[in-house]
DNA sequence: GCACTATACGAACGGTCGTGCTATCTTGTC
DNA sequence: GACAAGATAGCACGACCGTTCGTATAGTGC
């Protein structure tokens, strides 16, 4: 009952080169307007102007303002995939890797990646309470990130590398918690002790560095 | 240098009965609603129909959206007093306090005084990017907030409830990041189970509930 | 009970929001 | 080099924003 055909696919619409170029260049900015603005408060006529290009040729790229934040998503977890998955990714699995995706993400943070902190944590905090679409990208994505955690805290502990008393899952959220906190403190007082903090307390959680 | 004389003062405008209790109603629905659509997001307008009154009769208790947002922030300040730090303090100062703080905190947002979990967690993530009198306003209420951790931490570890190892910041560091964790994970997904595991990271942390 | 004034309202302001429409450039294809 | 289509800009719209103003109503101190 009323199932699009493949013929009734949308056409394709080709792309020009400088089209693509402009598109990720608006949504650079978007991605880390975003973080300082919040997601719905970054207008279409500020990120135009920050972008360097009119109204409604940014627009143009875009068929309403809901789709701009969801290409937004999509372009911070590339960045985040970039910055701090891929390189912790390049770690043994297990606690050198917990250990990798908590410093790789602090990092992320110390480098200011976005200026407003970790993406996530900022935009999630501003979506938690709207459902819909966007809501739903961005807890999809924290639960891969979590599902991240999970699973190199599993491993860990199935190398005997971590006493398997509290289960993967409550061993991710308490480093989650830490990171959440140093994405709070330091967005908030920018005092890099406050990322020091997080380090000494996942030290108490996950034993010094491997290696 | 045009220094103000208190000749100058405010003239200490009288308030009438029926105007107060029409300010306290804004400023509840005020603090309730800042934690849902935001304290900037939230409108003269909404906040006016929800509360049942027309857009400049609000305002009239208002100079500015500011001042609106200020007062907002008191009141909620006066509504967490209410709810966790004052019902938190009659216990005895240490590691009960301590735990207390948490309890009291984890249990106002499984009541969910705020329907968007913690105020000031949520307002804070918002204008942590925004200098001006509001994040003000908010930082210097966190720092009291966090104070306050490290004062039962300290306590505790001089009454030898707990080990002088991690240092009391450090401390109230580690128990502030479960508490902001279980306002965001059960404000993004409303699982209390997510409360719950709060609770476990602080009993690592504190050891179980004394008495 | 009167005078005073805090309170509340309706209307309107300049501005910005997201969103369309149309015209004019610019690029890639044959 | 012509031509179809993508990219961008200009302009305008209705809605809503914070804010102001004039005015009617009603609580309060004398």
């Amino acid at each position: 009952m009323n199932q699009p055909t493949p013929a009734e696919a949308p056409p394709e619409r080709r792309r020009r080169a400088d089209g693509r170029r402009s598109r990720d260049a608006i949504l650079d900015n978007a991605a880390r307007l975003a973080t300082v603005e919040g997601l719905e408060g970054l207008s279409i006529g500020r990120l135009a102007e920050h972008t360097g290009m009119s109204k409604s040729g940014l627009y143009a790229h875009f068929t309403s303002k809901q789709e701009l934040q969801l290409a937004t998503i999509e372009r911070a977890q590339e960045i985040f995939e970039a910055e701090v998955l891929s390189p912790a990714r390049a770690n043994a699995d297990g606690l050198q890797r917990l250990w990798a995706l908590s410093d790789e993400f602090l990092s992320h943070l110390e480098r200011e990646v976005f200026p407003g902190g970790c993406f996530f944590a900022a935009v999630g905090a501003e979506f938690d309470t709207h459902p819909g679409r966007v809501r739903e990208r961005i807890s999809v994505f924290i639960e891969e990130w979590v599902g991240e955690l999970v699973a190199a805290a599993a491993a860990a502990q199935q190398a005997g590398e971590l006493p398997a008393d509290p289960d993967p899952e409550q061993l991710a959220y308490e480093v989650d918690a830490l990171l959440l906190m140093a994405h709070a403190a330091y967005t908030m007082y920018g005092d890099p002790a406050l990322l020091e903090r997080a380090r000494v307390g996942l030290a108490r959680l996950l034993g010094p560095r491997p290696e």
